[in-house]
DNA sequence: CTTGACCTGTGTGTAACGCACAGGTTGTAG
DNA sequence: CTACAACCTGTGCGTTACACACAGGTCAAG
């Protein structure tokens, strides 16, 4: 039986996110010991190296949770997992763009005011240099 | 004088924003109804025009309240707006090359995916999917 | 006066932890 | 056996920028 510690160095996982998976019952503790320690059995390990190696694919900690209970019950995750990171595969490519757009913005914003010196503020104005950027006037909305 | 609605119409913002926004000080009623209804003035809807500014350029919501307090004082924010930009343009590098890094993780294990067949779990296994998955158990750390 | 539509402030939930705290446990020195 | 320090334990709260829900208030029409 491991503790939470032991575990954490056998699934090579911080101990404090163990015990956030634990909190979020992502894992349940094999036993527990009369002072209130949680324990483990190496079965947990190997979950929760398999819980790493999802979140690194993109899964969030909701389907893991999602797939590891399917798994529980005997049914098979695979068709999930397909479409899940079907689905992620097509969000992470509009973000990146979303953030490239920004990156453009940023570094554009940033070359303009090299040319332009610092300013006080008054009641009209908080911050000339950010007021001048082109084009902050025309957009309208963000999607989700 | 406006209320949160009408201020909402007027700066171009979703009223549930400025209610967030008044929720973690970043705006302030300038007056207040005897039921406790919000009332603004035209200066509020300028200051809020400035803010979606400076979140479309990237800024967070607390940077801008420091903005903001800079200016009030009368002093300038512009020399700190230029650092923040900095800062966050490196930043966000990084973000992108990781998001990129994670497509393409994605998107290779989904093309290997697609010669394997859909597998029932049993004790050793939870998604064989998953776990075929080259390298994910070489990397070891993130950073902040 | 009532009905209905709309608006109000506020409490809570989100994702995935990070940090802090009070108390428990373990090892070592005296 | 005791004193003390180092470490470990569970848990509460804070983080970002909202989204949603809810009970109650306001306003115009009839």
């Amino acid at each position: 039986m491991l503790t939470v510690n032991e575990l954490a160095l056998e699934s090579d996982t911080p101990a404090h996110v163990v015990r956030y998976y634990l909190r979020i019952g992502l894992i349940q503790p094999a036993a527990q010991q009369e002072n209130g320690y949680r324990l483990f059995t190496s079965n947990d390990a190997t979950r929760l190296r398999f819980i790493r190696m999802a979140k690194h694919l993109g899964f969030t900690l909701n389907e893991i949770k999602q797939i590891t209970q399917h798994a529980e019950l005997g049914e098979s995750p695979c068709d999930d997992v397909r479409k899940i990171i079907q689905h992620r595969i097509h969000e992470n490519r509009v973000k990146i763009e979303e953030m490239m757009k920004l990156q453009e913005r940023m570094e554009q914003a940033l070359e303009q005011w090299n040319l332009m010196p610092d300013g006080i503020p008054d009641g009209n104005s908080v911050c000339h240099l950010i007021e001048s950027v082109e084009g902050s006037e025309g957009h309208c909305h963000t999607e989700t």
